[in-house]
DNA sequence: CGCCCGCCTG
DNA sequence: CAGGCGGGCG
């Protein structure tokens, strides 16, 4: 009726918001150099500039062990006794092979915890372990997300840094991002930037698995959280099916329940109210209170078996990222992996003007450059949302840190990688079998990140540690060919991807459906689908804003995007259904800004503008983080189906 | 001209 | 979500 005359004429035909000018903004984010198409187009060298990287190959391990700064009660010495990192004296087994160095390093710490270093009863020890090897990667990511800082393992510097790390949800959100940005390409005189920029060989493998670590670790606490969430007695009268509460504990009054037993006060629409927020931070580690007598022989079972695999995973996890990052060590155990399941599955690129192999530009990795304009936050307190156990570092890097653009090599972090860290995460079908994969045979990867995405697992309550016969490979052909059209499992995938891509341009949709035959239509597909959710992100966004603006907020600054808020709820629900994903905190920022800014502009009248929201458009267009690898996994979005 | 964005409609 | 449309950009 109206609505179409309206669109009609001419005169105040709504609101015409054009594109933004800056059209090709959203590239920006993508591109590390520059922040529109300047320079630099897949300059891949020059972005190998993360400080960390910046050290030699061997300091990097250094440094991966000095800046062992870990949270509360884990003293750096404990982890690593003897091991001095710089001079790695009588080259502590660092490079053993995968297991046995994980072993290595564990024990020490398992010692310390537990006089009884009886390294026989191993089963009764578990627990020590699995909390030894957690604290190990929180470890080794913590200290590489920590600054460059100068070679000195020992020096008061790591106090610094540690307290620094404490308050790192303190930190302005822009303060944190911004360092990184302006640095030109030639380092400049920032001081951090003072180490050398050698070892870049390895430099593109560490930033990823950094990257993918802290993914990775965000994945598996919130997986472990949730675990918990399910088992824990006092968590609804829900009858112990474990399996099937997995499933559903999303949506149903089981999380939001807890959560909000936690929050009773179930703060205003658009998000609570400042100072009252501490998200997770009460239930802290539920996931510590562990084996309280009180856990039913299920859930005890469950809680084990799940701990053992963690445990394992873990172990493995370190293993690989020791190897990748201190090749040397590796021996040749190490070859860098070029991916030759980047190059197999390269062929899915249609011919046109498809960009060349990921081999080399991928311009996912030229992505996760901070964007300049960051600055443009008006976002005074950056939360770090749970201030709860999680190591705040492992939060709000993996956002910034992967910043630089790293990537020169393969843009897939070698299937082995991808592949273990993908399985972590449910993902657990490969359709790239080929993979020189040194993962151990007996690995019990196939099943990891079942419990919760395939409930049919922990029902069988198989034993607690290798892999349970039951399903071994069994279900479901290995095999992922590539899809012609997309499936919902794509449509669940580009859904999550939206948490950290609001722009995503047809070349990173291209680099991360690989299981995907590229068309035009296909393509087109993609890119509605992401304009749709903007579409209903921006409408839930103005929504709020508006109801905020009504309900008498005076300060945008007050805004803000919490896990409880109702907006989050909102657009959780949408992208996330099922709620199997932890939202990356990153997204709650970007949220924040944005109803801050639609707060703002309402407020400011600015909406008799036919075009008010195009400013803001642009300001969000440029916030777009950096899609973890995993992502690419082949048959994620298979996977993803079934969770 | 193709690509993509945002709006609107179904 | 998918179609269709107008529109800006390269």
């Amino acid at each position: 009726m109206i609505p179409y005359q309206l669109q009609g004429s001419p005169p105040v035909s709504r609101r015409k918001e054009d594109p933004m000018d800056g059209r090709r903004v959203p590239e920006q984010g993508r591109d590390p150099a520059t922040s529109g198409h300047g320079q630099g187009l897949k300059t891949e060298p020059c972005f190998q500039r993360d400080p960390l990287l910046s050290s030699p190959g061997a300091s990097l391990v250094s440094q991966l062990l000095s800046h062992t700064v870990v949270s509360r009660s884990l003293d750096p010495c404990t982890l690593f006794p003897s091991s001095r990192p710089v001079g790695l004296p009588q080259g502590y087994e660092l490079g053993a092979p995968p297991a046995e160095g994980a072993q290595a390093l564990a024990l020490p710490r398992t010692r310390a915890l537990a006089p009884v270093s009886g390294a026989g009863d191993r089963e009764s020890l578990s627990d020590e372990h699995l909390r030894a090897k957690r604290a190990r990667v929180e470890s080794i990511i913590q200290g590489m997300s920590l600054p460059p800082t100068p070679q000195a393992p020992g020096t008061g510097v790591e106090g610094g840094v540690g307290q620094d790390r404490e308050k790192g949800g303190e930190m302005s959100w822009e303060g944190r991002r911004k360092p990184r940005v302006p640095q030109p390409q030639r380092g400049a005189g920032v001081a951090g930037r003072g180490a050398p920029s050698g070892g870049s060989p390895h430099a593109a493998g560490c930033q990823q698995l950094k990257e993918q670590l802290c993914f990775l670790e965000q994945q598996l606490r919130w997986l472990q959280e949730r675990f918990s969430q399910v088992c824990d007695p006092g968590d609804t009268a829900q009858p112990l099916g474990g399996a099937e509460l997995a499933g559903k504990a999303g949506d149903r009054p089981g999380r939001d329940g807890a959560a909000a037993a936690r929050r009773p006060h179930k703060a205003a629409p658009w998000g609570s109210s400042p100072g009252a927020d501490g998200p997770e931070g009460t239930q802290e580690d539920e996931g510590m209170q562990e084996d309280t007598g009180g856990l039913p022989s299920v859930a005890r079972v469950l809680s084990q078996a799940l701990k053992h695999e963690l445990a394992g995973v873990t172990s493995r996890v370190v293993d690989s990222v020791l190897t990748s990052v201190w090749p040397k060590a590796a021996g040749h155990l190490l070859q860098q992996h070029p991916g030759p399941g980047a190059a197999a599955r390269g062929e899915h690129f249609p011919a046109g003007k498809c960009r060349k192999p990921l081999a080399k530009s991928s311009p996912v990795g030229a992505l996760g450059s901070p964007p300049p304009e960051a600055a443009s936050l008006p976002s005074g307190n950056s939360l770090d949302p749970h201030g709860s156990s999680f190591s705040p570092t492992a939060l709000r890097n993996p956002h910034q840190a992967h910043g630089v653009g790293y990537t020169l090599g393969s843009a897939v972090p070698s299937a082995q990688e991808g592949r273990l860290l993908g399985q972590l995460l449910g993902y657990g079908h490969w359709g790239s079998p080929p993979a020189p994969q040194r993962c151990p045979p007996e690995a019990p990867d196939p099943h990891w990140g079942a419990p919760r995405l395939r409930p049919s697992a922990v029902r069988q309550q198989r034993c607690p540690l290798p892999l349970g016969p039951g399903e071994a490979e069994g279900d479901g052909a290995p095999f992922t060919p590539t899809h012609e059209a997309l499936t919902p499992g794509h449509l669940k995938k580009a859904k999550l991807m939206f948490f950290f891509t609001r722009y995503p341009s047809s070349a990173l949709l291209r680099s991360y459906f690989l299981d995907v035959q590229f068309s035009r239509c296909i393509t087109s597909q993609l890119i509605k689908w992401f304009s749709n959710f903007r579409e209903f992100y921006y409408i839930q966004v103005e929504k709020f804003a508006r109801q905020a603006l009504l309900e008498g907020v005076a300060d945008a600054g007050a805004l803000r995007v919490s896990r409880d808020s109702e907006l989050f709820r909102a657009l959780n629900t949408h992208y996330n259904k099922g709620n199997d994903f932890q939202v990356p905190g990153r997204f709650l920022e970007v949220a924040s800004l944005t109803l801050r800014e639609f707060f703002s502009a309402v407020r400011a009248g600015k909406d008799a503008d036919p075009s008010w929201k195009k400013p803001i458009y642009k300001i969000i267009s440029k916030l777009d983080s950096h899609i973890p690898e995993v992502f690419k996994a082949v048959g994620c979005s298979q996977e993803l189906l079934r969770s």
